[in-house]
DNA sequence: TAGTTCCTATTACAGCTGTTATAGTAACTG
DNA sequence: CAGTTACTATAACAGCTGTAATAGGAACTA
């Protein structure tokens, strides 16, 4: 036989293309101006990924990818709560074109289900599991719903004070609740 | 002078294109389809609304319309606080489409904060100023970010039982820190 | 009734879309 | 070296996009 495929081009092209994605959104992708940033042309891409679909797929697994990077190494990097770590990697400016493409694809995805169903399976899940799972599956959820609540307050308005006050106050609550259902067991 | 315009046409097919609009998405939008559901051609609709971006604009306007309508509505038939009142028709499935339309244009306007300034200055002004004004900004702030999330967890998980548990937690602790506030004035 | 304006319908345009076909070149294997 | 395969480049396709030009008919005013 021949000359084998060559995986590293694939990836280089992959990650170009998350780059621009991140940095001109994915609603409205169009092959050749992604090609011509990437340096190449349309049927080139075309001949890594098959498809435009596809590509897209295999775009929203690498983005979920870097959130969750992301997430592992902020968790490590400070010293507070799984809760106070999350929101100051999540809420930080340099990620703010990540966390906006993170929510204008959530917003395709919901009225797309079918195509964009690895999404949403994942979306609530990947936050539910690692870096915010709380003693119960119901803290968890609530405090999941109100980091996402905010942070979509705060790349629309920008009025970090107001937002900061909320989740400082409901860092408060979560606090105390947990003490008191730790004093009284049972 | 001669024939005036008649503005119940272009309501007409304004209200008209908010329904296709809220049962098949905004973000791929495009006029031949519309105009067709509508039952006429492209060029009626440009020549109504000018282009297609003054359209959308207006769309989005009637969208967030609709959505104090509702707000104000189910704040009337309910007995139950704001919090409660506002989760309990914002969480009908029968208002999904609605809400998925509010989270899919979201999407879009933190992409495009110039395209859909008016949507961005109102999105969460809306919620804040009426339905979930709480005694202070700072608790309305928390209270809109957690329905806000707790909705998109909803919408994406269907998984009614865990939400709903965590709303009513959410709201077990805002009653809880009211009544603490109240109790100790200054 | 004459004149003017609104509304609708048809046709057409240039530009963009994803995708396919074709061909050429480079890199590896036996 | 010969043969096969991966990759790239060019051109072209049918279909869709928003929009403009044009003309016909309907409804109102003076």
């Amino acid at each position: 036989m021949a000359r084998p495929p060559d995986p590293k081009r694939r990836q280089e092209l992959l990650d170009g293309a998350v780059d621009y994605v991140v940095a001109n959104g994915i609603s409205e992708l169009s092959l050749r101006p992604l090609a011509v940033a990437l340096g190449t042309q349309a049927p080139v891409l075309l001949h890594h990924f098959g498809t435009k679909e596809r590509l897209v797929e295999e775009l929203l697994s690498q983005v979920r990818d870097r959130l969750r990077a992301l997430g592992r190494s902020a968790e490590a990097g400070t010293r507070r709560s799984g809760l106070g770590a999350v929101w100051t990697w999540v809420s930080d400016p340099a990620q703010g074109p990540l966390m906006r493409l993170f929510f204008e694809a959530y917003g395709l995805a919901l009225r797309h289900p079918d195509r964009y169903s690895d999404f949403l399976d994942h979306a609530v899940r990947d936050w539910l599991d690692e870096p915010l799972a709380a003693v119960d599956d119901i803290s968890a959820t609530l405090a999941i719903a109100t980091v996402t609540g905010l942070l979509l307050d705060l790349l629309t308005t920008g009025d970090r004070l107001r937002v900061e006050a909320a989740m400082e106050r409901f860092a408060f609550l979560l606090r105390w609740h947990a003490d008191q259902t730790a004093s009284v067991p049972d």
